[in-house]
DNA sequence: AAAAATAGGGATGACATCATCCCTTTTTTG
DNA sequence: CAAAAAAGGGATGATGTCATCCCTATTTTT
């Protein structure tokens, strides 16, 4: 059984890194862990696989250099067999560097950390050896929520919202075929499904359709 | 329809909020913007019931107050009307004070910001007129994920693994139906069924089974 | 010893989502 | 024009979760 321990004090941010490890694995134990104390005595009490650090905590001066690696050196030395991810908000590559030095095998930045990316992360880990991902800005439009839908269907105006000029929606539904291994009927008949929900409730619809 | 708006660069974080803002509304509709620039093009064309800002946010200085403020600023003025909450990881009462006086309806630290919360700071804006909740440990143990456990499985196992020594499990029982609305005796079969489904697959149970 | 709490199951219907396949009409594109 | 793309529906079964009610031992309290 895959056991993974997530260290952060965020706890929305936790709780979405937990998903994202989740998603990753087929069967697996994920841990949260608000404080370096809590994350230590696990530590020291059980074997984990993998091991997500966000070197800002409680109790440590987020701006000193000297306490981020403290807590993550810490943290290798406490779990040597384990992967370590680093996660931040405020990234540099100096700083991505330096972990790598210690022993870390990814450096992510929280901007522009999608779902399904931490999948990613883990693949060029596996093949690479190291995961560098510095925080970019991405979108260029505002992402739609909207509470009628359901996950497939919110999905599908996600992705034709996204969609290039010039891309055909066929291509949208191959795509999201692909992504969610399913058939490229279906995913057109949940984009329709999504689309026509919302005109009934009378929403003026992205652009884009 | 209840419309609101989350401006927040990071992406789980950004959702997360999202989540947040649709678990408080029956029906809604949530645009999420990554950076000032998409949220003030939305802002200019749409109206907001709700504004959900994190002030550090790309192209500004997270350590600059001003530059904090003037994001604040900025989006307050360009939709007068709304409730405006903060969200930020870095708070202290004297920014919180500072956005107070600006308009802000509301001023939350990211630490100790669970799923829940949220609702609960709506319900201090419309009675009180302001919300104040600054990052605070509260974790004393981790938090354990299970993926072979359903989400009500899972807030199961989470809640009797919280329940302070002492405490009867009829009475975890019972808070549960609270929370979840529902039967104590479905509470009850829930933890139990979890329960088995962990010793099935021999995991070894957190303190507290 | 009696009462309450806990452990451990089985069976059930309601319900929503997922995923598929089918159909027609209109619009756009080559 | 002909073909492809798109809009707009209806019907279907599989599946999983939710929520409830039922049952019997065993253990712990009182």
């Amino acid at each position: 059984m895959f056991r993974a321990l997530v260290v952060e004090d965020q706890t929305l941010m936790r709780l979405a890194l937990m998903n994202e490890v989740q998603a990753s694995f087929e069967e697996c134990i994920v841990l949260g862990a608000e404080t370096l104390n809590i994350a230590t005595a696990e530590l020291q009490n059980n074997h984990f696989d993998l091991v997500v650090i966000d070197p800002g905590l409680p109790g440590f001066d987020p701006t000193s250099q000297g306490d981020r690696v403290a807590v993550v050196d810490k943290i290798i030395e406490a779990s040597p067999s384990a992967i370590h991810v680093v996660v931040t908000g405020s990234d540099n590559l100096c700083e991505a560097d330096g972990f790598r030095q210690i022993g870390a095998a990814a450096y992510l930045g929280k901007t522009g950390l999608a779902p399904g990316v931490f999948r990613d992360v883990l693949d060029d880990i596996s093949t690479k050896g190291f995961s560098l991902r510095l925080s970019r800005v991405v979108m260029t439009k505002p992402d739609y929520r909207f509470s009628v839908l359901t996950p497939r269907e919110q999905e599908a105006i996600d992705m034709m919202a996204h969609r290039e000029p010039g891309v055909k929606r066929k291509e949208i539904f191959s795509l999201m075929a692909d992504r969610l291994a399913i058939d490229a009927g279906s995913a057109e008949k949940y984009y329709k499904q999504a689309r026509a929900k919302l005109m009934r409730q009378g929403h003026p619809l992205p652009r884009g359709l």
